[in-house]
DNA sequence: TTGTGACTTATAGTCCGTG
DNA sequence: GCACGGACTATAAGTCACA
């Protein structure tokens, strides 16, 4: 058992979940931006729930990270990922 | 076998499962504009991919036709819907 | 390497009509 | 019930200097 996992708003699960994968991927929030054409300043703003993204720089940002958009905002992406990884 | 489901954009995915959703629950646009809290005019262009669509509008959007965000921005929701129902 | 505030400019999103 | 247009206003997008 764990816990609930909050009521995060969709930036929120976005942003958790950018943050969560580019770190697993081993890049900086500057590579994420370069690899996505976009600021370092703007991918932290997302990745905090800060910026209300739209759905093109959703695409890039899930681009970047080589998973499909869907992954990105799901809530339970973390289980999700559990569950293929092993 | 069916067809592969061409390359379309992730907007066009999203207004096309938006449209496809919105219409088995027989709503019209003026309905989902007025329970997602948008104008008519612009869920009629979201539908067609011509508005780059933000996070904020579309977790509005799915809340009003009481899916999750995931499912909307899903290449598959048709398949995926036809299991669910059968 | 990341966060913050201040800022400009592009475009998201509305409201009014029309066919 | 929907697509399309023009004219508007709100806000997303993008950049900078600095902590």
């Amino acid at each position: 058992m764990k816990k609930p996992a909050a009521h995060l708003s969709p930036r929120e699960i976005f942003g958790g979940n950018l943050r969560r994968l580019r770190r697993l991927k081993d890049l900086s929030q500057e590579d994420l931006a370069l690899a996505a054409d976009l600021s370092r300043v703007y991918v932290s703003e997302v990745e905090r729930g800060l910026r209300n993204v739209s759905i093109d720089n959703m695409a890039q940002l899930a681009d970047a990270l080589e998973v499909e958009l869907k992954e990105l905002v799901d809530p339970d992406m973390f289980q999700a990922m559990q569950k293929k990884i092993g």
